[in-house]
DNA sequence: TCATTATATGAACCATTATTCACCTTTATT
DNA sequence: AATAAAGGTGAATAATGGTTCATATAATGA
């Protein structure tokens, strides 16, 4: 399914028996912690596997090089985003625009806040990988699914849809990045948020050619 | 003006010669050169001394440590980025909101792409400091020089202003980055962040309380 | 049971790199 | 010109940290 990654960032070999499987759970987590307890500089591969409770060697059996194991973990934390953000998007299907940014504003914020640190400690990471195929392939995901959503709505109808959708997203996950990254008191970012919800509908509301009102403009055949 | 660094991080004596003010703009300009070119992990005192001609000593009576090194190469860039945006700001007073949306947007993208590899490196050379106070600063002034532009439109009146106004950066700001990280084509990146200035504009049309034009139904289109 | 494969260990190795300091050169001051 | 202060040098130091590999233990299958 997803791009399969350059071999350099790749795993050297996959777990065969339950106890590997959950030896690379423990380092995954163990990762996680120290990441968010002392930052990408200070994480070594020392340090994560004594978090860890394994040794160094057994890191050194599934990953190459210290980045394929951020590459590995960063990989993890964006494909469960994807599926949620896929999930929340398949269940607005054919409902109102309204409600569709509202879920999907609501689902990323979630995502992002449920363990904050860890996704300040995840963006930090990324200054150590090249994580550029990562980003794509997620990206390709989020707008294929919303793509869908809001061509089923129920109160809309775009023209030009792909253009609305990659905006819609910059729009929403752009803003849902720079309010979190900002710190604010939680009124004021409620705030915000609850108006990105505004700004995002009264968005589609324009540039929907309204489909339950017959369009008095004919529509141009392309 | 702005707030002091936190001293562990200040630089360790101020240039009083010429010729140590051109030593540290060499400095400057090195790091930001190893960093694009190898990545903040793979940029060292020796490489960026190097690079600049000058020895590890001399970068060391200016910064106590590498961290206050890049923290000051980032300081340098916000600095400058943020007079840009306060100029521009100052240029718009009085003018449309329409007008001042697009300023903004294009200025901002402009000052991102102008040395889009600079950009990047600095984004990412941030995993290694905690580049917080920096950000809070710049948050500020950027605040204020949009706040001060809003409030003066012509066509436009905002009743909560300071809300409005941080929705708006947070929607630019975020947008903006989001675009400028995925590299999209140049047709995709003109439609979204033209979408986005319709967006904004008519957003802040939306919640303003009309002032000159009257308060009837229909918007009309401009 | 025994052979084979998968998994785990961690001391040792080597390269890298941040930082210092004793000394030198240039510029300013008297 | 003489002295002081600012600026600059770079080999040496000390610590860190990524990676390997010879070896050990556990699981699997015949």
């Amino acid at each position: 399914m997803a791009t399969p990654s350059p071999d350099h960032l790749s795993a050297r070999k996959k777990p065969r028996q339950a106890r590997s499987r959950a030896t690379l759970d423990v380092i995954f987590e163990a990762t996680l912690q120290v990441l968010i307890a002392h930052g990408p500089r200070r994480t070594t591969t020392t340090r994560v596997a004594e978090r860890a409770g394994v040794s160094v060697g057994t890191m050194y059996q599934y990953f190459p090089h210290k980045q394929a194991l951020f590459y590995a973990v960063n990989e993890r934390y964006l494909d469960i985003l994807a599926e949620r953000v896929e999930a929340a998007c398949r269940e607005q299907h054919g409902d109102s625009i309204k409600h569709m940014i509202d879920v999907l504003v609501t689902t990323y914020w979630k995502a992002k806040t449920e363990r904050p640190e860890m996704t300040r400690a995840l963006y930090r990471s990324v200054a150590e990988i090249d994580n550029e195929p990562l980003i794509q392939a997620f990206s390709q995901r989020i707008d294929a699914a919303t793509a869908a959503m809001l061509a089923s709505a129920s109160d809309a109808h775009f023209t030009d849809l792909p253009t609305v959708n990659l905006t819609l997203l910059s729009t929403v996950f752009g803003t849902v990045r720079s309010v979190f990254e900002h710190r604010l008191p939680d009124a004021k970012t409620d705030a915000v948020l609850r108006q990105l919800m505004v700004m995002c509908t009264t968005y589609l509301e324009t540039v929907s050619t309204a489909s339950s009102a017959p369009a008095s403009a004919t529509p141009s055949s392309e």
